[in-house]
DNA sequence: GCCAACGTTGGC
DNA sequence: GCCAACGTTGGC
């Protein structure tokens, strides 16, 4: 099993909106990078749903339930991929990206070396330890 | 709202 | 293929 982390601005499509719907294709990305990792995620791999720009920080579990096929909102465009996710749990306790910084066992984490990267692998160590973060107290 | 980082586009 | 211009993302 492997690893993500995917962001949304909370403004735009957040952990409720996605709770709410219950099932989210996870449409729009057009970055290559970020369409490599989603073109590599695998039913049953765990994803960490991510807000930024709005109080960033890591606020839920996800899952892959679906892997990637073409997106529908570039039908001219054969690039781009979607996956559908749904929803697993909250973090009790969200995990803000200061906290993430702060932790040392957290440096290398693809969210800090590449803040602009929206679709990222994350290591089982690291992302053991935020949901640890996350489902304390 | 500002600005740094950085990915993409397009002229040459 | 290089690089300047431009647009977008996202932290603060």
């Amino acid at each position: 099993m492997n690893y993500w982390l995917v962001k949304s601005e909370p403004d735009k499509y957040g952990w409720s909106h996605f709770t709410a719907q219950g099932r989210a294709v996870w449409d729009g990305v057009r970055n290559y990078q970020a369409r490599n990792n989603l073109v590599a995620m695998q039913v049953g791999d765990q994803v960490l749903f991510y807000h930024s720009v709005t109080n960033p920080g890591v606020v839920g579990l996800a899952t892959v339930v679906r892997e990637a096929y073409p997106d529908p909102t570039a039908p001219d465009d054969p690039r781009w991929r979607v996956v559908e996710l749904e929803p697993v749990m909250p973090l009790t306790r969200p995990v803000s990206l200061a906290q993430i910084k702060a932790e040392p066992m957290l440096g290398n984490i693809a969210l800090i070396k590449q803040s602009r990267l929206s679709v990222m692998p994350i290591r089982p160590d690291e992302f053991e330890l935020i949901v640890k973060l996350g489902m304390s107290v």
